[in-house]
DNA sequence: GGAATCCACGGTGG
DNA sequence: TCCACCGTGGATTC
């Protein structure tokens, strides 16, 4: 396994978020601590924050647990097949499955909401059972209005997995591996302009659960 | 030669 | 009504 091997070395009641996304976080070793902001072409930026969330293997452990992971099947011409993963939505006014999520969003907010210009409210949870689960090339639309730029906030618990990023319409894919407890946010035109997805990894054999925070109206 | 990437397929839901 | 969306597997490229 060697998936559950990071455990808290700050805990949420002793550093509370305010204003700062240092609330939540748990220092790993060599990890600098820093939001690290990659911009990618066309105006889209991607933030990385290694190992940001205090507490994920229990974290993890809990949502294994707890979260009523539902399957999917869906019509792909021919035939109808699973959706390659469990998913579990949480909408806006609905109670987060464990308080460390609820502590996460709140930091978030407290860190982005100036430069969001609104709130992250729902949660979207994914659980990639190995590496055969996977979610192919999309980016996070808008119901309303496609001119309107958005951020997604994704925290990764268990597993490694890549994330893969790729300007819309073709063009070089790049690639971040997000490891157990790490934070990686996209903004700018990075929904509209850019497509990402989580690759096949057949080799993986444990899993992974990704929390995705959006604001209302993204998909 | 193995791995990563590309491509085409069509029913569904917004 | 219309169109973007998305998983698979075979083909192609790296």
């Amino acid at each position: 396994m060697g998936v559950l091997v990071q455990e808290s070395l700050l805990d949420l009641d002793e550093q509370p978020a305010l204003g700062t996304l240092d609330g939540v976080a748990a220092e790993g070793p060599g990890q600098s601590g820093e939001v690290r902001r990659t911009p990618l072409a066309r105006g889209a930026w991607v933030d990385v924050r290694p190992g940001w969330l205090a507490g994920s293997g229990e974290v993890f452990a809990r949502l294994m647990e707890t979260v009523p992971w539902r399957a999917e099947r869906r019509h792909m011409y021919d035939k109808v097949v699973d959706v390659p993963r469990l998913l579990c939505f949480y909408a806006e006014d609905a109670p987060l499955p464990d308080p460390m999520l609820t502590a996460a969003r709140q930091a978030l907010n407290s860190h982005y909401r100036d430069e969001l210009g609104e709130e992250f409210r729902t949660a979207g949870l994914c659980l990639y059972r190995d590496g055969r689960d996977s979610v192919a090339w999309h980016g996070d639309r808008f119901g309303r209005g496609r001119d309107h730029d958005t951020m997604v906030a994704i925290l990764s618990l268990g597993t490694p997995r890549a994330l893969a990023l790729r300007p819309r319409g073709g063009g070089p894919s790049m690639r971040f591996e997000l490891g157990h407890g790490d934070l990686l946010v996209m903004g700018g035109s990075c929904q509209r302009t850019w497509d990402h997805a989580i690759p096949k990894a057949p080799k993986i054999t444990s899993p992974r659960i990704s929390v995705q925070f959006r604001p209302l109206g993204v998909r």
